[in-house]
DNA sequence: CTGGAATAGATGACATGTCATCCATGTTTG
DNA sequence: CAAACATGGATGACATGTCATCTATTCCAG
């Protein structure tokens, strides 16, 4: 350790088991993930959110916002998504500049198939390892984490004068 | 919500908010730390693993075991590290088949002058809004996951028999 | 010691993500 | 209404990550 950062050991205990778990996870869910459907994680989040909504679309900008990602990684995946004939591209009559990413039955079939064997592995990896109030006090933080962090987030990236007042 | 999985509301709003923590955390971690030094957030953790060693350096399985990277994406990037002067690769004497790769005069410095803001950062945006309870909570539970992550991982890729008994 | 397996690492082809930029449309304001 | 500006999205160049494969070495069984 010795450097590392200036965090306390404790914290950097914290921080450094946080990240592990996060990335070993993940990268154990895409596999399994993609072992059993023809689905790639990223394919697996925007279809999920697709069809988490009535009309199964979202224009682009609102789904970027929904799954956090960013507006131009998004057009890239989903014109890859579309080109394997899991999601369409429709034009928004209300705004000629817009467009809607919507779910085909295919993409609808595929993560359908792919839904359970997903959320089994994610109890499986994550959940049941934990007892329900662990998994609340982590759920609670990471809510928390989120709401400061998107008082900082929205600031363009410049104005940030750190030791502040502000907040 | 509706469907995206056979989680229970509380799983799944635990779950989803860990994700949405993790992806914009380290976003603004990476957004930071590119803002204050020249070092991609990869780099960082590369570096830091290093100096943190005695010698300053290490096998490149190993350091791939300690940042829990696969080998061949370390191998490309402590080449591209390489170019920049950031690290070097050696030969090893004892294994005719091994490189240690170890930190530069530069890389120390880089390391160094952008740690104590990259700590900051994490202090910032993540520490400081928890209880010291909360952040160990989070620390622990972290730690259980990965240890039972442990047992699936070493598995090759194929032998899982989901429904089975063991475990 | 020798032939086969395992291991360390490099490499190239390809998938994905990021960044800056561009275009078209919409919105605002004088 | 027109000129400036903002927004949604696409795009191309480039950075990064992944996967399969290759080479060289080491390890191990006979």
């Amino acid at each position: 350790m010795t450097k590392a950062s200036w965090l306390d050991a404790r914290q950097e205990r914290a921080w450094r088991a946080l990240q592990f778990m996060q990335m070993r996870l993940t990268a154990h869910l895409a596999r399994d993930l993609a072992a059993e459907s023809g689905l790639a994680y990223q394919d697996y989040v925007v279809l999920v959110a697709l069809t988490d909504e009535p009309e199964g679309r979202l224009r682009l900008f609102e789904l970027a916002e929904k799954i956090g990602w960013e507006r131009s990684r998004l057009s890239h995946h989903v014109s890859r998504m579309a080109d394997r004939g899991l999601v369409t591209k429709e034009k928004c009559t209300s705004d000629g500049r817009g467009s809607f990413v919507a779910v085909t039955p295919l993409g609808k079939k595929e993560i359908e198939a792919a839904a359970p064997g997903h959320a089994e592995s994610v109890r499986r990896l994550f959940i049941d390892s934990l007892t329900p109030e662990q998994l609340d006090a982590m759920g609670d933080a990471a809510q928390i984490v989120l709401e400061r962090l998107s008082q900082f987030d929205p600031l363009p990236p410049e104005q940030r004068d750190d030791k502040g007042s502000a907040n």
